[in-house]
DNA sequence: CGTCCCGTTGAGGCGGTTCAAAGTGCGTGG
DNA sequence: CCACGCACTTTGAACCGCCTCAACGGGACG
């Protein structure tokens, strides 16, 4: 009955971006549930599960980084997020999933049947209403993320999209202002509506302008963090 | 302490748009509620209210149609839903609203109280669960526009806008194939992520290739509903 | 050492934006 | 009732940012 209603996917953020001051991530009643449930690793490149899969269970990233996405006909891709250790995936979808989770390198991650979390929230509503937070989480992202797509240019996509790798590092407790790309120069032009090249291209001008530094294609530093806010937030001068 | 979670409004669809055979829109736990409420009309332009201001109440649509929609600083506009009659506006944003709500013409609005929704869905884990589902679907509608802002063309989105206006007109027991725009084309243009000039330039091209009918500017007639399909889902070939 | 995958760089074309102006519908006041 | 103003839409012309196509470079792996 719930598996009917369901229509998303959801890669959503027990993580809480954006909430001020938030580093102990799992609401409470949900944070319970998530102790829970059977350890699985995939490889890079591997799926957890596939758009039209039945979904049967949510994952807590524990380990490694997913890339969730959903495909056209025709071969176009839209990336919709990528998943930290902590975030959860997977929820919103009780029929079948309506993306696919890919783990981008090795990848650990928990899985919790969603028969059980559903039968709680059922009774207990703390759990229901957690889960309502949760996805309303996901659903602000999301508008973000369309916002950042729909009105802003290469520069401005590229910018807004290290600033967030950069905070959600900083909520995992590593380096804000130097880390590790979990993902392919594919995975962030599917992601940022833009193409390959095009990816390529302004990150060789961000790093000639000094805002950043590439030591290594995947190895982002952060240079400049106050230009890169700049430039993520209005367009130009 | 719910109120500091929620970060999103949520112009959702009790609506279920592409919910199969869907056409008693409000589930039951939430029906309920939704009876209840204080009736308010807005005219042409008015706002229900705006990005900051305090979310007290979530709307139903009753008569006329809304238009929800966030600002960037430099004056750039994102669209994110047109909320029909039937459809539920704001929720998701306890704190404050982060998103405007603005009526496009004379509308009918119920407000219910958020105070007692959550009050009860504390309690009573169906209406939580509910809530759920209907945020869910509405990150689902938000995935779509992304996808369709992200990857597809002018002529793409647009077709795929003027049918998903089809089908909500159709769901409300109105003609799928002659309606009336309820948005201006600088509504649509910063739904669809394109300017006015070409969402108007891309609405003659579909009416010289004899794909939709446009007497007057704001009344759509679909002539050709096949090949918009096609174009909406497809590129080009 | 060759192959494959991924990232980078270059040249050229095109779709959508920008800037500008004319057209259309509608309410308001003379 | 008509004239006017205003908001919205349409159309045109020129420009530009991103895409497309193509080639090259570098690291991993057999």
């Amino acid at each position: 009955m719930l598996a009917t209603a369901f229509t998303a996917d959801t890669a959503y953020a027990v993580r809480g971006e954006d909430r001020p001051n938030n580093r102990a991530p799992a609401p409470d009643a949900l944070a319970q549930r998530l102790a829970d449930g059977t350890v699985r690793t995939f490889e890079g490149k591997e799926h957890i599960y596939r758009e039209g899969d039945v979904a049967a269970h949510v994952y807590v990233v524990e380990v490694g980084h997913v890339c969730i996405y959903k495909m056209l006909p025709d071969g176009r891709r839209q990336v919709i997020d990528f998943a930290y250790p902590g975030d959860l995936v997977g929820l919103g979808a009780m029929g079948e999933h309506k993306c696919s989770a890919q783990a981008t390198s090795r990848t650990r991650v928990r899985g919790i049947p969603l028969a059980s979390l559903h039968q709680i929230a059922r009774t207990d509503g703390r759990l229901g209403v957690k889960l309502y937070e949760a996805v309303s989480r996901e659903l602000q992202a999301t508008r973000e993320l369309l916002f950042t797509v729909s009105q802003r240019n290469a520069m401005e996509r590229v910018a807004a999209f290290l600033l967030a790798i950069s905070r959600r590092c900083e909520r995992n407790g590593e380096d804000p202002l130097e880390f590790v790309l979990p993902m392919t120069r594919s995975d962030i032009a599917d992601f940022l509506g833009l193409t390959i090249e095009t990816v390529s291209r302004t990150f060789t001008r961000l790093r000639v302008d000094r805002l950043i530094d590439l030591s290594q294609s995947v190895l982002v530093t952060i240079v400049d963090h106050e230009a890169l806010a700049r430039l993520a937030e209005s367009k130009g001068h």
